[in-house]
DNA sequence: TCGGATTACGTGCACCGTAATGATC
DNA sequence: GATCATTACGGTGCACGTAATCCGA
């Protein structure tokens, strides 16, 4: 039998050319890895080198060797990434959203329900989410389109607003349209989900400055005049007094969230559909 | 860095199901299994087993990492294969023939030329050969019809007879065809490589009794009333005087041998080609 | 003289086996 | 009591590092 080591050590010299340089990277000194040369030639039975008196060198049927070990190597790796994916697959849910708010919503409802699992959350398209979902990545999505397919039910919905100062042109509106934000400059969050695709796809000429830090955001947007968007989740608590919160007439503005799980979940994830929080009811 | 033999113990435990039989197959004491199969856990950080206080069994992680394991070996092991494999053809011309009197003929003087080299021969069908040689099992070949491609030159003729009892109906015949001896029961040595599917095709409703070793053939052969086929390669020393040596009148009676190499391989075969033994070029 | 391979030598750890213990049928 | 897993303990082989040697650019 040929250990996995004496392998490692074989690749390490293939790829370094010397014995000194490989057993550098190897964390080894070079007398060790002349002994783990040799002792793979004498357990293959088989000349392995070339050895000139101040060189070695693989032979043809070393070179092969050295190319048969690189595959067991990445056989063994594969097996070490396989194994602890899917240990941590059994350890966790992973739900991915199509926007923040389902994830601030069920992440919690989630972690009270399965106690022992770890959650785990992402934000991504909704094709990705279902590409993730058939391929295991995913326990569970939420999506804003309606599933023809797995299990599935409504966990709320969603409504886009914009924030004007009251200096603003759009502040005059009581309503407006995607179409009247055409060029205009808004102040956008840029974790949102499919929300940025929504504003960017439907305003014609958008102009977005985008802010990856949430405070940082929240902080220029109550300090600037800039618009933002905004939406219905946050209109009791986080209302700016000084900002003028005016609806989108767009349908599209509008969203209904879905909750899927892969059909042979279902049983599993029945406590979650039948106890969604509040907020997903309404 | 996971060892050879722990994979090897763990596939040897999923296969025996119980810690004491697979220590008992892989001739190591039980306590040092349990030991490799905590130590397996360890490396991979991860539980594989279901730990009754009595019994041990693996959960599915378990099982996804014995299957992985197997993969593994068989890398490893192919590894060996192939390695030794290919050292082996560095230091062996491995000849394939049709039949064996070529054989005979050129694996002395193979011997003779290249004397560092092991030679290794075989008897096998035409087709064989020819997917031998392609594949890299076989340097040269010794095919019986004429070769399309690589290099090739003719390297002798054989003649088929029949030698009969004078007693027998068949020794009244000047020469015999193939259709003559339908239903005669033959005395037929099985080694004779394409010979064989030559006179089974040949004959019509062919009679053979077939004999494996070569003395016992011989012995029964001049001891019975058997006729047995016999080709010129053998008629100067070999012609049993109490019997009478019939030519046979169809042309495939007398073949044409042909030795190959691929085209490549021509430069280090000329000494070969150019030196045949003296047999070849009659 | 330096860099690289090999040989010589001593050491420590890792794996092993034996024996004992615990647990279940 | 038999079977099976685990723990405890002591031994040993083996892979390692250090040091020394040899060789070639």
């Amino acid at each position: 039998m040929i250990e996995i080591y004496l392998l490692k050590q074989l690749t390490s010299f293939a790829k370094c050319g010397t014995l000194s340089a490989a057993a550098e990277e190897l964390h080894i000194s070079q007398p060790a890895l002349t002994r783990s040369m040799k002792k793979i030639e004498e357990e293959l039975g088989v000349i392995l080198f070339e050895r000139q008196k101040n060189r070695l060198s693989l032979n043809q049927t070393g070179k092969l060797a050295a190319e048969h070990a690189l595959r067991v190597l990445e056989q063994s790796g594969d097996l070490i990434d396989k194994v602890r994916a899917y240990d941590r697959s059994l350890h966790t849910i992973a739900l991915g959203c199509c926007a923040p708010v389902p994830s601030y919503e069920l992440t919690p409802r989630l972690q009270q329900l399965f106690g022992d699992m770890t959650i785990s959350s992402d934000i991504r398209s909704d094709n990705y989410l279902w590409y993730g979902l058939e391929s295991g990545t995913y326990q569970l999505i939420v999506t804003h389109e309606l599933p023809t397919k797995e299990t599935y039910t409504v966990c709320g919905h969603e409504k886009l607003f914009i924030s004007v100062p009251p200096a603003h042109p759009l502040a005059a509106f009581e309503s407006v349209s995607f179409e009247d934000l055409a060029g205009v400059p808004f102040l956008q969050y840029s974790q949102v989900g499919f929300w940025f695709d929504l504003v960017t796809q439907k305003i014609p000429n958008p102009h977005l400055l985008m802010q990856d830090n949430r405070d940082t955001f929240l902080e220029i947007a109550n300090n600037s005049a800039l618009p933002t968007f905004f939406t219905d989740y946050f209109s009791q608590d986080k209302r700016s007094l000084t900002r003028k919160i005016i609806p989108i007439r767009n349908p599209e503005a509008e969203v209904t969230y879905y909750l899927v799980c892969k059909k042979k979940d279902s049983q599993r994830f029945k406590p979650l559909f039948n106890h969604l929080p509040e907020w997903c009811l309404k």
